[in-house]
DNA sequence: TTATATACATAATAAAATTAGGTATAATTT
DNA sequence: AAATTATACCTAATTTTATTATGTATATAA
């Protein structure tokens, strides 16, 4: 087993997460801000990560707009009210599985 | 997104952190017990714990014996030495997992 | 006697990632 | 000047990992 297999399953609330917080963001944004977040340890794929955010719009989760930023296209993604529904749910979530990964490994937490 | 998507590639670490803790178990008992420390909210589906002990078991991470007990059969399994080494790896990247999403997803946790 | 609990297992399928490849412009390094 | 790295998008083939469904068998409870 590799470190990275445990992310596996979270990139969709990690997407979620991120957009809520700032709004707007384009998906190489998105890679180099999970970079900058995590110390350089996690690094998203574009495999996975431009399906998915192509997934999440489709679904009515995410909209789209482009822009030409120095003669280079960015297409920025933000939460749809439905999106934002969904990062909520995805937060409470999220909190439930770090939960009980304690429950399961015995550590420790006290949140603020 | 269903909530058990998160789960995705965490079974391993917590199938090694169990047989760290108990010495030895056998499949149902790993089900059952996931079960109770999580209460129900976490259940493992045994299409996926049991090719997951066969594959941890020809990797030589995990040694098995068979019991009957009450006229049924158990296959208990158990961390070799390699599989303990492992086990030890897999907690403190999971500790590390647990941290990165605290700082992607702005949670504070005080770690005892 | 029918359903639930215990206990193992596999096969078909689906979901979600990795790996590898592609296009294109801008900036930096050699 | 040329080559590399950074920015920025994307897809296709493959692999990994899980779900769902199914099967066997015994013991216990409704």
């Amino acid at each position: 087993m590799n470190k990275s297999s445990l992310y596996k399953g979270c990139l969709e609330s990690i997407v979620l997460r991120l957009l809520k917080e700032q709004g707007r963001m384009y998906g190489y944004q998105i890679t180099q801000e999970v970079k900058h977040l995590t110390a350089g340890e996690l690094k998203i794929t574009e495999g996975a990560l431009y399906p998915l955010l192509h997934k999440l719009e489709e679904q009515g989760l995410l909209q789209t707009s482009t822009e030409k930023v120095e003669n280079r296209i960015r297409k920025y993604y933000a939460l749809t009210p439905a999106g934002k529904k969904e990062s909520s749910k995805a937060l409470v979530e999220l909190k439930q599985f770090v939960q009980q990964l304690e429950n399961i490994f015995k550590l420790q937490t006290a949140w603020k």
